[in-house]
RNA sequence: GGCCCGUUGGUCAAGCGGUUAAGACUCCGCCCUUUCACGGCGGCAACAGGAGUUCGAGUCUCCUACGGGUCACCA
């Protein structure tokens, strides 16, 4: 059986879209788990929208997910150009074939095929199964321009031929006009390609998920702090559902797990929230080192002990942008209003944490400053004074962070901040008690 | 409006004639615990509606409703 060959055809716009980025994905994996080759076109019949760097856009979007191309512009390949403004000539060529064979005709200076009034236009779809269309239904389409580029259309028939597609992946928006390219097939005297036409990405029930609602490219997510494999993962799992229960896969896991029967037919609804939380589940799976290096951008002047706090940081991840605001005691204590320290839980008050932040003090310097030897001391002290532990150690991080809430508890922070930073700091926090 | 397609919890979805109708996210409990998270355990919650076919229908057929797509010398 011949070499199984799909490719992404988009235009450059300067933007990479969410569903069209998936709508490339799933024909990266397809072609991929059949050893089959991927070819990059970009279509830029319409130069009136034609935007300066914008097949950049698509060069970068595609490495950095790691969807790589086998031919394209820049690699070249067997069928080159790869740009469709490139290749006219060829299209032209094939038009007057048409009208010389008398299936084509001239009108207004442009070039419309003769499509037929009678019978019907069937044709399978992977995804959707055998479509039929009345003929009634299909106008004259026009073939070439009056300013002599080609339709959308017939250049995607001419090149999808030309380069041997035997598989065309696609949005469905295209579903209806399928027939009309069937009818092209035919008049040429070509054999069609596989059509698998895949559902749009919803913002909600009633619209598509699009540029006009200002989060739906790539970049946004990027920066917003998404991993760019836990977008790929979301948005592979968004219209098509693997066989078993894992939820979880790398490129080269969804390259061997991906199948056209797992793909829906309807419409999914984006749910950035299920996307967050997919993100963070890469976060937390990511080495340590490796969090770290993502992270440090984020956390400015780092303590003493940053691994400590990327340890503590990694688990309260969600999306790299939520570091900031977990951090922003590390460069000194927020402001706080001594209220802060009446804990219901904790049993404690300003009154109670005077007294135990004079034992921290003394736990601190009286012993190895190492977590474990100080839990000890505290776990002792607690014991003692037949107290939950939390007696001590939540005044001790509201000491430390000026915060309700910490990226670890209050031996956590001490830690990450040194002995040398918290001595100061639980020194500080006694005055304002006193 | 014509034509094409779709419709399982709030969301993603499994299911392909016989199931207590999976799982994930969200939400709510409980456990763990020095806060918050992570983690563990448990819970709420669905076959759009109506006719058929069948011993039996979420699964097949038809109708209705709702939703999407498309009807360009745009891509």
């Amino acid at each position: 059986m011949a070499q199984i060959r799909t490719r992404f055809a988009p235009s450059p716009t300067g933007f990479m879209h969410l569903g069209v980025l998936r709508t490339a994905l799933y024909a990266w994996l397809y072609a991929k788990k059949h050893n089959g080759a991927f070819i990059l076109r970009i279509e830029d019949t319409d130069r009136t929208r034609y935007v300066e760097g914008a097949v950049d856009v698509i060069y970068e979007t595609l490495k950095i997910c790691g969807l790589n191309w086998d031919e394209g512009p820049d690699v070249g390949g067997d069928f080159a150009p790869y740009i469709q403004s490139e290749r006219r000539d060829s299209y032209m060529k094939y038009a007057l074939e048409l009208v010389e064979k008398d299936m084509a005709y001239h009108q207004d200076g442009a070039i419309r095929q003769k499509t037929p009034s009678v019978g019907n236009t069937v044709f399978r779809d992977e995804i959707f199964g055998e479509i039929t269309v009345n003929n009634t239904e299909i106008e004259d389409q026009v073939l070439i321009k009056s300013d002599g580029m080609p339709t959308y259309n017939f250049a995607n028939v001419i090149d999808d031929h030309l380069m041997n597609i035997t598989h065309i992946i696609r949005g469905s928006e295209f579903l209806s006009s399928t027939p009309k390219y069937i009818l092209l097939y035919e008049a040429l005297g070509w054999k069609p390609p596989v059509f698998i036409h895949v559902s749009p990405i919803m913002r909600d029930e009633n619209n598509k998920l699009s540029k006009r609602d200002g989060d739906a490219y790539v970049s946004d997510f990027i920066e917003k702090g998404y991993l760019i494999e836990a977008v790929i993962n979301y948005i592979a799992l968004l219209g098509w559902s693997p066989k078993g229960e894992n939820e979880f896969f790398t490129l080269d896991e969804l390259m061997n797990e991906f199948s056209l029967d797992g793909v829906s037919k309807s419409p999914a609804i984006f749910d950035e929230l299920k996307m967050r939380t997919v993100n963070a589940h890469y976060i937390r799976n990511l080495a340590p080192e490796k969090f770290k290096e993502l992270a440090l951008p984020f956390i400015g002047n780092p303590p003493e002990n940053v691994d400590v706090l990327c340890a503590a940081l990694q688990p309260r991840t969600e999306l790299l942008t939520d570091i900031a605001s977990q951090v922003d005691f590390i460069e000194k204590p927020c402001d706080y209003e001594l209220d802060l320290y009446n804990n219901k839980k904790m049993k404690t008050s300003p009154e109670t944490a005077l007294v135990a932040l004079g034992e921290a003090l003394w736990a601190i310097k009286e012993h190895e400053f190492s977590r474990d030897d100080i839990y000890n001391a505290f776990k002792a002290l607690a014991d003692d004074s037949e107290v939950k532990i939390g007696f001590f150690l939540y005044p001790l991080q509201v000491a430390l962070t000026g915060k309700q809430t910490a990226p670890g508890g209050g031996l956590d922070i001490c830690i990450m901040l040194g002995k040398e930073e918290s001595v100061k700091r639980i020194r500080t926090a006694i005055e304002k008690l006193s």
